[in-house]
RNA sequence: GGAGAGGUGUCCGAGAGGCCGAAGGAGCACGCCUGGAAAGUGUGUAUAGUUAAUAGCUAUCGAGGGUUCGAAUCCCUCCCUCUCCGCCA
């Protein structure tokens, strides 16, 4: 969400960034009238609501020394109505103008590239050397069949599609990153780790920008009375820990892992990555949020990214970093990278994780404040937040470039300490 | 799910239609006192919107509605916390 009063003096600069997404019908016309309309009602109402306090003072005087005040609640009886008669208004004019508020996407930030979409997304580096076999390399989703740790098939009795049952070595692998990703980015990185709930609100879903606009890529619990929404990324409970909060200026910068499961209708993506697990109903992802001051949110979004980066340089996995161009760049993000590993079946990198800067976009959505040092005014805090990484993603990409001959995976060197036997 | 008790500022806690943005205390900040500190003592101490404004105005006592000239206070719905019962991992 931006600010009122900056899309009230900035129309045409948001109009132009409109554009520059490549975002075509959008309302930001109607707003000028909409904001005016409302600030006149606003202090017309407050004008009435100052009097009718000030008319009821006099009413308790009067009443008080046993006069009769029958005239003033006369009076007030008109006054209230008119104030009833444009709150009602006021309500109407600002369910409107919150309508096209919420549905004004992020700025994003000078150093974005122009483009219509992702093949207009610019390559930043790229890390490791393509893998490279004796043999021609099967991809993932084929090994795991053959080695009946991966089954769609029977996911697909279960659930239906989009749904995977992992099996022995492969299940144990997904336990074995997410395990191995959390402890790197805490006891590396200095994140702090968090377990939230899986099922959230819509006030949360709302802050991080999922809503009012993308209700379609959620799942929603449809058995109890309240809205209650599977979380599609970490990021919807994480980011929402300091909603309505003001945070003292010494916590910053805050910097959250978690764990979670994720949720995604995946309305849309009919025929797409339909084989294996790149597009998934459910996939495990463990996720980076940092709360910062504004200042410092750019060199945050470079470290996060390293962060990420680094859990696939551990992996020795292939990848390469891009730069997200306007047209591919998310609704509430100002700046993305993407980072994407190199699947050696599909001879092309995929995205396995994308790390933004929302500036102050979703804690203006949220109520996400700080006191600055020194201010009695509080300002909101910047979020940012990045997969470190997907596991269900990261798991194929093991599969694939470190799969043997014979059909088998080796174990990236890394996660050795995990695979010793306990027991 | 059933029965009951609650939700007030940073915290504790009073307030039961008007004099309440809200007593009192603790904490915190600044000052006095002191060789220094503690104790004592004085003053100050919510947030947001609007605005050029730290002036004024408006809103906020869990949230949303209602009654009333006037609601923290009365009524309704919901959310959350606690106790007991039931169910459940």
């Amino acid at each position: 969400m931006l600010e009122l009063r900056f899309i009230r003096e900035n129309i045409e600069l948001i109009t132009e960034k409109l554009e520059f997404r490549g975002i075509k019908n959008s309302r930001i016309g109607e707003f000028p009238a909409l904001d005016q309309s409302r600030r006149d009602y606003l202090s017309e109402v407050e004008g009435l609501r100052n009097k009718r306090k000030t008319v009821s003072q006099e009413v308790a005087k009067r009443k008080k020394a046993q006069e009769d005040a029958e005239d003033l609640i006369q009076e007030m009886r008109q006054v209230n109505d008119r104030i009833k008669e444009i709150e009602g208004l006021l309500v109407t004019v600002e369910a409107d103008l919150q309508d096209i508020v919420m549905s004004i996407p992020n700025m994003p930030h000078e150093s974005v590239p122009f483009g219509n979409d992702d093949s207009a997304n610019v390559e930043l580096r790229t890390w490791g050397k393509s893998t490279t076999f004796s043999f021609e390399p099967k991809a993932h989703h084929e090994l795991g069949e053959d080695n009946d740790t991966i089954d769609f098939k029977r996911a697909a009795k279960i659930a239906g599609a989009r749904f995977a049952l992992l099996k022995g070595f492969a299940s144990r692998l997904e336990r074995t990153l997410i395990n191995f990703m959390l402890d790197l980015h805490t006891q590396r990185h200095g994140y702090t780790e968090v377990l939230p709930p899986f099922l959230v609100n819509t006030e949360s879903m709302t802050a991080t920008g999922q809503l009012p606009k993308f209700a379609e890529d959620l799942f929603k619990t449809g058995l109890s009375e309240r809205d209650l929404w599977l979380i599609p990324t970490a990021e919807v409970p994480v980011t929402n820990i300091f909603r309505d909060e003001t945070l003292p200026p010494g916590d910053l910068p805050v910097k959250y892992c978690a764990y979670t499961p994720c949720f995604r209708s995946e309305a849309g993506s009919y025929g797409r990555d339909t084989k294996g697990l790149i597009r998934q109903h459910q996939f495990d992802k463990v996720e980076l949020v940092k709360f910062t001051r504004p200042e410092e949110s750019d060199a945050e979004l470079d470290a996060l990214l390293a962060d990420a980066e680094e859990v696939l340089q551990l992996l020795e996995l292939p990848y390469r970093v891009v730069t997200l161009c306007s047209g591919d760049l998310g609704f509430s993000a100002r700046k993305t990278y993407d980072i994407e590993v190199w699947m050696p079946a599909q001879n092309m990198y995929r995205e396995i994780s994308s790390c933004s800067n929302f500036g102050d976009f979703q804690a203006r959505r949220g109520g996400i404040r700080y006191r600055p040092e020194g201010e009695k005014k509080s300002a909101f805090v910047h979020t940012l937040n990045g997969s470190g990484l997907a596991v269900g993603r990261t798991l194929a990409a093991i599969y694939e470039n470190y799969q043997q001959e014979d059909g088998t995976i080796k174990v990236p060197e890394v996660l050795a300490p995990y695979f010793e036997t306990r027991f």
